[in-house]
DNA sequence: GCCGAATGCCTAGATTGTCTACAATAGTAG
DNA sequence: CTACTATTGTAGACAATCTAGGCATTCGGC
């Protein structure tokens, strides 16, 4: 029950988290944070989904992590884009926008 | 490998099934190759995802099928919306605007 | 000095949807 | 009767996500 917002996610989260991380590094937590604040609340992302993605993008060399201290004074490990991850970045943007694009030409479909 | 297009088409494929059903009866042939036209040939439906949807949406009841003869002689099955299944494809829609408006704010950030 | 709430990281296990890759049937044309 | 194509169908694997927790640290209130 309750399957309406997180259920689209699937197939956008590392991308989504890709671009909130080009925009400065974040650590996990503040990485949800940002993605539901930045989606006026419609897109939650929950720790269970957040790390084990985390953790498949590092290994795929997408982003790099590094401990450091967060804003709130906490040990945090912080995320950052590296090249091979930018280029990824627009690559599922580019495929995404062919997707949303496609779908919505069959939604208008009359 | 391949992971560009099929790989997005997860939670939508059941709102793009109603959705072609709400045009008119299809068999599941025609259903997936409808979408690939209607789509300009970016959404491809396998048929091994096809039919498991097919019955997942008769199941809830969003669909109902009728075996009769295709337009080109052979024996099909016609599947056709229900009300119940207009809602549904509503709903869907709905929640996949709102998503996808999500997903296109977060990508427009900087 | 204690307690609860918030911050932050992490994991095991189940669920589920999709994909790959076949198998089966039925018409039609030659 | 063979070959081809339209069409339905299924088994098994795989991968992403969710549920549901656990752990450590810091801060504020009492």
């Amino acid at each position: 029950m309750a399957r309406s917002k997180a259920d689209l996610l699937q197939g956008t989260l590392d991308m989504l988290i890709l671009k909130t991380l080009a925009l400065g590094k974040l650590h996990g937590w503040g990485i949800s944070k940002r993605i539901r604040q930045n989606s006026r609340d419609v897109l939650e992302v929950n720790q269970g989904s957040l790390y084990p993605a985390l953790y498949r993008l590092e290994d795929r060399g997408l982003i790099e992590s590094e401990w450091g201290i967060s804003p709130e004074g906490r040990r945090a490990k912080f995320y950052a884009l590296t090249a091979v991850g930018k280029r990824a970045l627009r690559e599922e943007q580019r495929s995404w926008r062919l997707f949303s694009e496609a779908v919505e030409l069959i939604l208008q479909m009359s």
